[in-house]
DNA sequence: CGTTAAACGAGACGGTACGTCGAGTCTTTCG
DNA sequence: CGAAAGACTCGACGTACCGTCTCGTTTAACG
C-alpha cells in the first residue's frame, strides 16, 4: 500500500513485459488534477484513467484502491516540498517551517489530505502508513530544529519538546481542517510568539 | 441542512397524516448503529432505512442526503454531551470539560466526526454547518470558562483568550484525528498544566 | 427463464412498486433494434439499456442474461408470426405455411434464432425453453395439417408423419443456418412436391 | 484464415527462426480440451494459451482469431473423419456414410459445430470458409454416392439428387442442432428407407 | 562459428463490457 | 396524506478478455 507495488522484491530474472514506470507518474498527475478539479469525493477510477488514457487495470496493478492512489500521490508530493530550514536561531526555524508548512497545505494537497484524515477510522493499514509518512516527516523536522536550538542553548532545561511538536502541527491541521480561517503569516508568528516559544525557549 | 425539514414551516391547518415525530429518532439511532458497525464510508440509506424497518423516502423526507442526516445525528448528540463544567478554578474548569470532551471524542461520534471532517472541503454548506454546531459549541464553553476566570481574577492581562480556545481544540482533534495517540487523563493535564494555563493564567 | 421473471408467482397482497409492464416491451424492441444494427454476437447490455433508456438493472430484474433477453423477444414474435392456414388440401396448407415460415425466418429473427441455435449445447435450461416454444409451436401447426389432410382422406395409410413433420423443419433450417442458399418460394415448392408429398400423400 | 497461416507463401530466403509446427498441433489439442470443458462461448484465449504454455501471441501469429482457431481446430478433425464408403448398392452406401457422419457429429465436434453455426450470419468470411470445408466435403461424398449409383442403374431417370443431398445434411443437423433427438442407426435407417431411396430409387 | 532475425513464454498495455451496488426519485398499496 | 415497499435512472465499481505491444530468451539458417 500506499506505493506502488511493484510485484516482489526481488524478482529472480524478470519475466514478461516489465511494468512501463513512466505510468506511475502519469497516473500520479492524473490523479493530482482531477482532484484538485472535483475533490476526493467526486473523484472517481474512471476518470483517472480517462484522463492518463490508462486502462482501469493499470491502476489497479499499482494500487489496490482510490484511497491508495491518493495517498501515494499525497506523499509524493510531502516529501519534495518539506525543506529542513536553519536559520540559525529557534524562533527563525520555527517560522519558516511552518509557513512553509501552511503555505504547502493551503494548496490542492491540503483539500486531499483532508480527505485521507476522514478515512483513518475505518483504514487501519492507511493510518499506519499516512502517519509514518506524512506525520512522522513534518514532526521529524520539529524535532531536530529543537535539537538544535538545544545544542545552542536556546531551549530551557526539561523544555516539553514532545508537546511543542505536537501543538505546532495541531495549530496548523486545526485550522485547516476544522475552522477554516487562514493559515498566514500572522497566525504562524502568534502561534510561535505565543505559543511555541513560551513553551520551550529560555528566558521567557 | 442539518436539522429535519419539516414540510414547510407555516403549513395551514395541516392536513393528512402529520409526520411521525418519533419516526426522527428511530432514524437517527439506526443511523448511529450502522455507522458505528460499518463506518461512514460503508453506512448506505438503504442500511439506514432497512434497521429502522422505514422507506427510504421517509429518511429523504427528513433529511437531504446522506450527509445530512449523518451530521443532524452527530450533532444532537453533541449537543447533549457537552455540560458546562463550574468547579470554581480555572485549572478544575479546563481540565473537567477537556476531559469530558475528549472522552466523548473518543467514542463512535468521534469516528463519526472524523468522517464528516474529510468531506468538508468539498461541501461549503456541510463546513458551515459543522462550524455552527460542532465547533462554536465547543469553543463558547472553552470562552465561558475563560470569562470567569477572568471575573474571579485568575487571568493575566491581554491574555490571549482566542488562541487558548483555539490550542485546547487543536491539541485534542489533532491527537484524535491525526496520530491516533489516546485522549487520556494524563495528557489533558499536560495539555492544561504545560500549554493553556501558562497561556493565559496570572503568575505563571 | 425465458419470460421475464415475476417476482414471486403468488405473490400475497402485492407489496411496493410493482414492475412497470411498458418496460417489459420497450426493452424487448430495444433488444431487437440493436440485433438487427449489430447482430447477436456484438449485442450489449449497456446498448440495449441505453436505447430504452432504461437502467441495466431494470433488463436484470426481467431477464438472467443477455441471451434471455434474446430468447424471449424472440419467442414473443415467432408466436405473433406462426398462423395456421387452412385452404382446404394438403399442398395447398404446407405451401402456405412453409413459405410463410420462411418469410419469418429470413427477416432479422432468423439470424437471431441462429445465434441463439449457437448456444444451445451449452445451455440446457435454454434448449429447453428453446424447444418448447420455437420447435413445438411449428411442429404443432404442421401436425395438425396433417391431421385435417388425414380426415379429408388425403394421406395414405400408415404416412410417417412424424419424419414429414422432421424433414419440412429441417429442409427450411438446414438452408437457412448452414448454406445460406435462399428460402424462396421455389424451394419451398419443391420440398412439397419431391420430398413432403411423396411421403405422406395417397395416390402418388 | 481456417488453416494456419505461414507467413507468406513464397519467402524470399527464410531469415529468422522458424515456426515451430509442433506448436499448431499442441495450440489445437488445447483448444479443443478447452472447448469439450467449457464450451466455445467460455472459451478464451487466455486458456488456451495457459494449457498450450504458450504465449497468445503465438497463438495470434497463427490464427487471426478464437474463431478461426475453432474452425481450423474442427476441419482437421472433420477431414480425419469422413471416410467415403463403397459397399456397392446405393442403400448400403447411404446407411453407412449417414450413420458414421451421424457418430461424428454426436461425439464433441458436433458441439463446437453448432457453435460456429451461430456465429456464421455475423462472419461472411467464416461462412465462406465452414461451406467450404465442412459442408462441401459431406456433399461432395453424398454426390459421388448417388453418381456410382447412377452408373449401376440405381437411379430413376430425373431423379432429384440435389434436393437429396440436401435433405440426407438436413435431416441430421436438424436432430443434432434443433431437436436435440439421439442421432442413432434407427433413425439413419429411417431417413433411408422412408426419404431417400422413395426420392432417388428405381422403382420404388 | 559467430551473427542475426524471427519465434517463443510471459505479462503489461489501452479498451470495452460485464454484472452489482448505491444514490436519490417515483409509484404503488395500505392505514 | 403518510409511510413501507420496492421499481426506477443513473453512474461508478472492480474484474475479465480482447488483441497488441514489449521484454528477455531460444533457435535455426546465413554468412
Amino acid at each position: 500500500m500506499a506505493t506502488p507495488v511493484y510485484s516482489g522484491a526481488a524478482r529472480t530474472p524478470q519475466r514478461g513485459r516489465p511494468r512501463d514506470a513512466s505510468r506511475d507518474d502519469a497516473l500520479r498527475q492524473a490523479a493530482l488534477e482531477v482532484m484538485a478539479e472535483v475533490g476526493y469525493r467526486a473523484l472517481t477510477m474512471d476518470a483517472v484513467a480517462a484522463r492518463a488514457r490508462a486502462g482501469k487495470a493499470t491502476i489497479y496493478r499499482r494500487w489496490e484502491s482510490k484511497l491508495d492512489l491518493v495517498i501515494d500521490t499525497c506523499t509524493q508530493l510531502a516529501q519534495r516540498n518539506l525543506a529542513e530550514p536553519d536559520t540559525g536561531s529557534l524562533a527563525g526555524d520555527l517560522r519558516e517551517f511552518l509557513s512553509a508548512f501552511a503555505a504547502f497545505l493551503s494548496g490542492p494537497i491540503g483539500k486531499a489530505a483532508q480527505a485521507l484524515v476522514g478515512e483513518l477510522p475505518h483504514e487501519p493499514e492507511l493510518a499506519t502508513a499516512f502517519r509514518d509518512t506524512f506525520l512522522i516527516a513534518q514532526r521529524d523536522v520539529l524535532r531536530r530544529i529543537l535539537d538544535r536550538a538545544d545544542e545552542r542553548g536556546e531551549l530551557r532545561a526539561n523544555a516539553p519538546r514532545g508537546m511543542a511538536v505536537e501543538i505546532a502541527g495541531a495549530a496548523l491541521i486545526y485550522r485547516l481542517m476544522l475552522t477554516g480561517d487562514p493559515l498566514d503569516l500572522p497566525f504562524v508568528d502568534r502561534v510561535v510568539d505565543q505559543v511555541l516559544l513560551p513553551l520551550v525557549a529560555e528566558g521567557q
